[in-house]
DNA sequence: TTCTATTGTATCGGTTAGATACAATAATAC
DNA sequence: GTATTATTGTATCTAACCGATACAATAGAA
């Protein structure tokens, strides 16, 4: 194994991290990315830390980008976790070894860590996962199918669901989490997914409508044996 | 002057703060806790440093209370600023000075700082301030009546006001905001304060019954020359 | 007794959401 | 070609909610 470069101590700020949830949607499923870190079967969010010549806000969008090869998302912030418990000198020493780095009970990386969360949502398609150096694999994750996470990461899933949950009508308005033309019944999945729970399909396609976001264009035939839906996009600003 | 102990480097997590807006209430008015700096002319939101065993939480809730006397508050996260241009070399300085504190360039306070804001909401008739060793005063301050403050510390107020208007409603019940007894006009009020616009007072009136949180008492005299309105105060959970 | 300001409540119209109904329709079965 | 089936688009009914308006009740002053 190619032996990595740690990061060095004095180009970060201490006890200071971030990780971020980000939720894709491929048309059907609701997902999340989740690294799994070579040879220790253990699993993480897509973290890092803050440089210090670097904003916070940059230093995640430009760390999610190192690590998963996601680019152009717009992040939010969701919470800081401050637990001083929230360390585990276990993990990360078995992450270091694997990468022939025997570091000692006193080196930075296990100390304990402030962590801000963000979290963005996007159309899974869009993206191709690359793990970096660190990670075994990245890849998408059903919430009803995580692995074991480390530390709080899965309570950072539970915040990041609830606000996205809240922000949902303005975080949906011209996202590309679906293709260009979809249908209603489309829409209405990416909703249900979030919220986890049905909607009324008359209740839901009214509400829409209303809104007046929406162009329609021509009929989309699947070949199935029913009406077939007009197809829509978003209305350009 | 009386020369202070400067917080110990070795005691804090570096390069991270926080900080407070604390808004109260007094039956008329919402305002907001801003400290002075001794001899400085520089205010700000009571604020501080995390120690290296103490929970985040734990520790806005400890230093708000020894910067401000104020205690057995629920405080609240609302966002965490962390751009790298947050700091000012030369307020820090000035307040450490007039400490009798010569610092250099290089001294931990005038470090950047990423800083969590949490906020809180109680009636500022139950507290009485009491200024730390650093500040020259503490004291209440209309949000239309701010002093300049430090940093981004108003960005700060916008975000926490913006935060708890879209919580009021949680936010309010049982809490002692208000004398035990109180008018649907003095509740009203508490709306307005925070809401920053006047609401309709029969809508107001039937919304607020319609949740049934209110038991109804005798009536309020006041001497005026009009129907006395009931007074109320929040059903017992 | 009259007057005035405020309070409590009712009513009307507009908006929104769930529930229900139903016509339109695309492809299959016959 | 006709009947059948699943799905879609839309209309209608009802209940909840809110602003606007109206109005009776009333405490004290004039």
């Amino acid at each position: 194994m190619k032996k990595i470069v740690l990061p060095k101590k004095e180009d970060f700020i201490p006890h200071l991290a971030y990780d971020a949830v980000i939720f894709g949607f491929n048309g059907t499923e609701l997902k999340i990315v989740v690294l799994e870190y070579q040879k220790t079967n253990h699993f993480a969010l897509p973290g890092g830390f803050v440089r210090h010549n670097q904003n916070l806000d940059e230093a995640v969008y430009q760390g999610v980008q190192n690590r998963t090869g996601i680019s152009d998302i717009k992040l939010e912030q969701c919470h800081t976790f401050g637990h001083q418990n929230r360390r585990d000198k276990k993990v990360l020493k078995d992450i270091c070894e694997v990468h022939d780095h025997q570091i000692n009970d006193d080196h930075w990386l296990l100390d304990r860590f402030i962590s801000v969360c963000y979290y963005a949502l996007i159309n899974f398609e869009d993206v191709t996962l690359e793990p970096d150096e660190l990670s075994d694999s990245v890849g998408w994750y059903g919430l009803d199918e995580l692995p074991e996470l480390m530390l709080d990461h899965k309570e950072m899933v539970s915040k990041a669901l609830e606000v996205l949950q809240k922000n949902i009508d303005e975080k949906l308005v011209g996202m590309n989490l679906l293709p260009e033309k979809f249908t209603m019944k489309d829409l209405q999945n990416v909703y249900e997914s979030i919220l986890q729970k049905k909607l009324v399909r008359t209740a839901f396609q009214r509400k829409i409508l209303a809104k007046d976001i929406l162009v329609r264009h021509e009929k989309k035939y699947t070949g199935k044996a029913h009406k077939a839906p007009y197809l829509y996009s978003f209305k350009p600003v």
